[in-house]
DNA sequence: ATGAAAGCGCTAACAC
DNA sequence: GTGTTAGCGCTTTCAT
C-alpha cells in the first residue's frame, strides 16, 4: 500500500474519490473560490476520508512559494535570544509559516553552513545575528534571492535589512536614573571582550554625564572583568572593595548576570543592604524581578525585535533595505533606589 | 536572466559548462564514488564557477529524503524547553538536518496546526511536548509515517516513542537530601494546578520518608500556592510564618523560581539567613548557582534529553517504540546546608 | 564511468 | 467551473 516515502493518499486518489479531477482538488485547496461550492464539500469529503495530507514540497517545487524562515543566532539558550526567537515564530505563524532555527555559537563556519542548508531548503528568508563582523556572505546571499534581516547589529547604508536596539540610548537611560539621584562616582563594571554593545553603553553612559554638564572622566570609574558573567563581575568588585577598602555607591554593570555578580561581591563583606549601593543592571532577564534585592535594569523589547524581523522577511516584494532602531526602556525596582529596605 | 525562483542556476547549467550530463552533476554531487575523479574536479569547478545552489526542494521531491525535524514544545523561552531544543539543534547538526520550532502554549490547536504543518513539510520526524493528556493525533501521525518522539512524559507500552526524566526519583533525591540533615518537619511548596510532573515529585518525597522509616504526613506540610512561580510560593510561605508565627526549618519548593519565591518570603521579615531555613529548589535554572544565596536543586538532563530524541528520529529505521527514562540529580549549594554562613 | 529519459506530487495554463 | 496536460529541478534506473 506504501508508495510514496508517506502516507501514500495523493491528490489523485482524492480527486477519484470525489469524482473529479486533480485540478479541481488543487483548486479547492488553493483557489477555493473559483470551484463550485458543492464540488468543494465533495472533495472536503473526501480529503477527510482518506486522510489526505498535502504534499507541501511537491507544491513548493511546481509553485514556488516559501513557508519556512532560518534563523541563526549565537545561542538560542541566551534569553535574550531565546525571546527574539519565540518573536519570530509568533509572527510567522500568522502567516502559517515555520521557523528553522539554528545556534552558531559565534563561529562563523557554523554560521556559513547552517546558511548553506537553509538556502538549499530553499527558505524564504534568514534573520541572522551575525558572528563575525563580516557580512559579506549575507549580502552575497540576499543577491542570490534570500531576503536577510540582520538582528542585533545596525547597517545603516547597507543593503541588508537590520532590527536592532539603541544600546547608546540604554546606557544613557541607566546613567541618567543615577545621576538623577544625584550619584556622582559611579563605578561601571564591563567585560575586557571587545563587544560593540558594551562599547556603545559605555558611549551613553558618558553622554548622560556630559549633559548633565559632568566630566564622564570624573564621574565614571570602568573596571574590567575578565568575563561577562556574574564570576567576572564578583571578583572586579570584590578586588575594588578590599583594595579600596570602601564601598561603591552606585554600579552600573554591562548585564544583569554581572549585575547580580555585584550584589554577590558586597553582600559576601557584608556591605550589601537596599539603599546603601545603587545597582543597576541590562537585559531585564525574568529573574531580575525575582530577586531577593529585585534588579533595576535595561528592557529590550526583544520579542518586538523577532517579530519586526519576521514582518520584513515576509513583506510583499522585498523592496529597499529597511533599518529598524528599537528603544530600551528603564526598568526601576528596588536595587537602584536610595530610600530605606520598602 | 531570472527564470525559477532564486539564483536562476540549476543542474543543467552546470551541466553544460563542465561538459556533461545532469545525471552525472547529481551522481558528483550524492554518489562521488561512481564518478571519474578528473570529472568530478570539473564539475566542482563548475559549480564554483556558477554559484551553483542545490534544490534541496526538488532534491527532496525526487529522492524521498527528509532533512528536517519538527519539535513542539510548550514555550521555547521555558529554559527547560529551550535547553532541550539545543539538545535536538546539536544532535540534528551532526547529520546535517535541521530543526524547525514551535511553541504551543499548551494549547492543543495550536499544537495541531503546527503539527500539520509540519507534517505538510515533510519533516523526518517530530519531537513534542505534548500540549494535552490526548496523544491520539501523534499516534495517527505516526501512523501516516511521521516518526514521533514525545517529551517530558513518559508513556510505557505506547507505540509512541518517549523520553523523559524521573521526577519521582527527583523528589526523592531532594527529601533525601533534608532528611539527612535531620530535618523532620519539611514544609513542600507546589501549585494548584494537577501537573503530573508536580504529582510525581510529591510521590517522591514521599516514598523517601517511608525510606526512612518515617510517615510522610508527619514529615511533610505540603502548602498550596496560586501560582507555580515565586509570588505564589512567597505568599504561600508568608501566610504560613505570619499565621503560626514561626519560621520554617526546611523547604522543599517544587521549581526554583518558588524556592526563590521562599526565600524572599523570609527574607522581607527578616528571617532569612544562610543556615537557618534550608530551602531546596527544582530545575536548576542557570541562576540558581548566582543567586545571593545560591539555591540547592535537582537538575534534569535537559540538553541530553533533546539529543536523544534527536537521535531517536535519526536512527535508520523506526524500529519498535523505545522509552528512555533519564536520572535527575541533586545539585548541593548554600541554601540548603546548616552550616553558617561559608 | 557516463548519457538519456522518466517521473517524484503538485499547480497553473489553457481548453472546454 | 472543471478537465487536461506540461513541467518545477532533481535523482535514478537503464542503456551504453
Amino acid at each position: 500500500m506504501v508508495s510514496g516515502q508517506r502516507g501514500t493518499v495523493g491528490i489523485g486518489e482524492v480527486a477519484r474519490a470525489a469524482g473529479v479531477s486533480n485540478g479541481t482538488v488543487s483548486n479547492v485547496l488553493n483557489h477555493p473560490s473559483r470551484v463550485n461550492a458543492d464540488t468543494a464539500t465533495r472533495v472536503h469529503e473526501a480529503i477527510q476520508r482518506l486522510g489526505y495530507v498535502r504534499n507541501g514540497i511537491a507544491s513548493q517545487l511546481r509553485a514556488g512559494t516559501r513557508t519556512t524562515v532560518g534563523s541563526i543566532v549565537l545561542d538560542i539558550r541566551n534569553p535574550f535570544f531565546t525571546d527574539v526567537t519565540r518573536g519570530i515564530e509568533d509572527h510567522l505563524a500568522t502567516a502559517d509559516f515555520t521557523l528553522m532555527t539554528a545556534s552558531s555559537d559565534g563561529d562563523v563556519v557554523r554560521e556559513q553552513r547552517f546558511l548553506r542548508l537553509f538556502e538549499e531548503q530553499g527558505v524564504g528568508g534568514v534573520v541572522v545575528v551575525p558572528a563575525g563582523e563580516d557580512v559579506q556572505r549575507l549580502v552575497e546571499l540576499a543577491g542570490r534571492g534570500t531576503p536577510v534581516v540582520v538582528l542585533d547589529v545596525s547597517l545603516p547604508g547597507s543593503s541588508l535589512s537590520s532590527v536592532s536596539v539603541d544600546d547608546v540610548e540604554g546606557g544613557r537611560l541607566a546613567l541618567e536614573h543615577l545621576l538623577a539621584q544625584g550619584y556622582e562616582r559611579i563605578d561601571v563594571v564591563t567585560g575586557a571582550a571587545e563587544v560593540r554593545q558594551t562599547r556603545d553603553r559605555l558611549r551613553g553612559a558618558r553622554l548622560a554625564c556630559e549633559s548633565h554638564g559632568l566630566d564622564p572622566d570624573r564621574v565614571l570609574s570602568v573596571r574590567t572583568a575578565r568575563t561577562l558573567d556574574s564570576a567576572g563581575a564578583e571578583e572586579a568588585i570584590g578586588r575594588l572593595v578590599d583594595e579600596s577598602g570602601t564601598c561603591p555607591h552606585a554600579v552600573f554593570a554591562m548585564n544583569d548576570l554581572m549585575a547580580i555578580g555585584v550584589q554577590r561581591a558586597l553582600r559576601r563583606r557584608e556591605l550589601y543592604e537596599p539603599g546603601r549601593t545603587a545597582v543597576v543592571g541590562y537585559d531585564d532577564i525574568d529573574l531580575a524581578a525575582e530577586l531577593l534585592v529585585p534588579l533595576t535594569s535595561i528592557r529590550q523589547p526583544t520579542h518586538a525585535l523577532g517579530a519586526r524581523a519576521a514582518e520584513i522577511l515576509l513583506a510583499p516584494a522585498s523592496q529597499e533595505a529597511e533599518q529598524v532602531v528599537f528603544q530600551p526602556e528603564l526598568v526601576v525596582r528596588e536595587s537602584s533606589l536610595g530610600t530605606a529596605r520598602r
